[in-house]
DNA sequence: CTGAAAGCGCTAACAG
DNA sequence: CTGTTAGCGCTTTCAG
């Protein structure tokens, strides 16, 4: 455990300044300095670069001394160690890959503060990779982070329910986990039995399944549902718990109120104009994410239709902004900070903790001012 | 130029997959199989490992034939690259540091996004790091950066008008730049002549000038400003317009009208319920931050005032939500993803691009529903 | 307690 | 075109 030193600095400790700056601050040119290594600081502090390593781990027994020349040394040359040099070294990495979309969206925004959280408190840095929903990048990206011999890669969403990419992804579950590593999917269903991985999922189909109920529930007939993208598999869940509420209370999904799309609010808002447009009868529209919805609520202010008077508007995901739409967004509540914390929890501590495999965290949904019982 | 074997990877390309998994996929057991080197593979491939490194590289010439057996011999190793070994070569680190208050903000998430844009643009990997708003931990943060050689370690927002932690960053500047490294500033005034930054920064005071003429131009007098973070730089210049904005009319705030707090939506909307509750006198609310707006959005709406009929509301920021509130928030725009692009790619062509060291990009405000005219 | 020596995995001169 | 030889900066035995 030589996470002595690096926490303190992560505390922001070492109150020295002093005029040490001012030492080598003419020579501003750039590239031209080489930083100090261990053997200039031994040098300086008449000990060997062995000593100097050791005051820098921590966990060696030095002469208080020592140890004072040496700090004082390492001080004068604005010392810092090179942590390439001491990964290399075999020892520890100290990092958590993460692998998300699109870091904008508030959803993985919020995954993102968790796993960055959880990793700074585990005394990990944390190295982030978008993919654009591409991927093809991911795998890439995947790939980079294996290059960096990261302690964990935690992916998040984009599971993309395509035999090649799947096939490549637990190829690196194998692969990571060879090297002592690990992959863990956020959001996203497990790879397959006995790929080494730590899957961290919510219930996907379950909220969705709970909200369409209570839609229905509400008296709501003729529910439109917007975003299905085919080949996601968040997507597929999302729609399938809408079906089976159908189902449970022998009614069926109307084909033609289920719309395709991206998640996005764009497309939300483009979906809404072209059902308005078709004149199609429906009293509630079930968005597959949050903004989606926010683009939903858009078209139907712009289009003169009232919410929650005329028709229903549920989203799903519950970020932040759900809050400020008016009216305020029913919608399905996700543990996202707590996914990113669990996920990255479970990948480091494979071994010692239970259920380092496969963990579903639950949803359950939010009622707000979008919605209500039909016609009332 | 050893990049063009990372950027195809970012690209997702290296079609092989085949029975590879399945040659090791039975040991799952973690921690077990070391990964293999240069050297493994150069044994299988018959080779010396300068030549595997060769062709790793892509930057020399190698025979057709010898190159096969490599890359062949790297697939069936399953081999990647130690990126850190790569790294202590002295050669390239390709890393851009990033580091930021909460990547939960979307203001930060989108200058993030320009950042993580274009460092991999660049063929850079990129470094998380965030603060929770505590400039001791900013300096922690950076120091963890120097140790990874990151090729420019930009630091978003929150700075702090405090002495040591100026003194601190500057020595961090000379110290980054004495390794050939870049201390790039997004949103943040510069550390004064001479330190060797770039500084990407946006007209605050500009902005919130335009704002606060544009209200008082509406008839408003008595502007609430909610969002006075003493020692904040970016508060302070935001004050600042909204008080030389008075000045040029000859008018001056009301100091009542105040209000100090952090920059958050709870802070807003509590700030608000205060001046309810006080039966201040005030026409329009001038919020430092667009989640302050949201926050003040909601107090008015339970206190029953209507907006923009007895209250003008506007923001600061242009952050998606502005779009979803109700109504639609009236605030500054500012430029975030070319902050965040434009900041790295200074930082890392500091000395081939001009105005590398100082930057600042325009705001304009953007009108929409939360104001208008006074008592209209 | 401290020094000397041997690598970690890779790249980069030099010679072939 | 390809092999040999040195390190990059640090940690870590193994002897003092």
């Amino acid at each position: 455990m030589s996470a002595d030193g690096d926490e303190a600095r992560l505390r922001g400790e070492e109150t020295d300044v002093e005029g040490t700056a001012g030492k080598t601050g003419g020579m501003s040119g750039g590239s031209g300095g080489e930083a100090s290594t261990v053997r200039d600081v031994a040098k300086r502090a008449g000990v060997s670069p062995s000593t100097v390593s050791r005051v820098l781990g921590g966990t060696y027994p030095v002469a208080t001394a020592t140890r004072a020349k040496v700090l004082k040394a390492m001080r004068e040359l604005d010392y810092v160690v090179n942590a390439h040099a001491r990964a290399l070294g075999g020892s520890t990495n100290k990092t958590v890959a993460f692998v998300v979309d699109d870091v904008t969206g508030p959803f993985y925004a919020h995954i993102a503060r968790g796993v960055e959280e959880q990793a700074s408190a585990e005394g990990r840095l944390c190295m982030l990779c978008t993919t654009h929903g591409d991927p093809q990048r991911a795998l890439g990206v995947v790939e980079l982070m294996r290059e960096q011999r990261a302690d964990c890669v935690i992916v998040v969403g984009g599971a993309w329910e395509d035999k090649a990419y799947q096939d490549r992804m637990t190829h690196f579950a194998h692969a990571l986990d060879r090297a002592g590593s690990r992959l863990g999917l956020v959001g996203r269903p497990p790879l397959g039995e006995g790929v080494p991985a730590t899957v961290v999922e919510y219930d996907n189909e379950g909220g969705a399944f709970a909200m369409t109920t209570h839609l229905l529930s509400q008296g709501h007939r003729r529910i439109a549902y917007l975003g299905r993208v085919p080949l996601l598999s968040t997507s597929r869940e999302r729609l399938q718990g809408f079906t089976s509420a159908h189902d449970m209370l022998g009614l069926s999904p109307y084909p033609r109120l289920i719309k395709d799309g991206v998640f996005s609010r764009s497309y939300g808002y483009q979906a809404t104009r072209e059902l308005l447009a078709s004149k199609a009868d429906f009293s509630a529209i079930f968005a597959a994410t949050d903004m989606v919805a926010a683009g939903v609520l858009q078209a139907l202010r712009e289009g003169g239709v009232r919410v929650p008077e005329d028709v229903s508007v549920a989203g799903y995901d519950d970020i932040p902004v759900a809050l400020d739409m008016y009216p305020q967004l029913t919608t399905v509540s996700v543990p996202h900070e707590e996914l990113g914390r669990t996920a990255v929890r479970l990948a480091l501590h494979r071994d010692e903790l239970p259920d380092s495999q496969h963990q579903v965290l639950g949803t359950h949904i939010v009622v707000r001012g979008s919605t209500r019982r039909r016609g009332k």
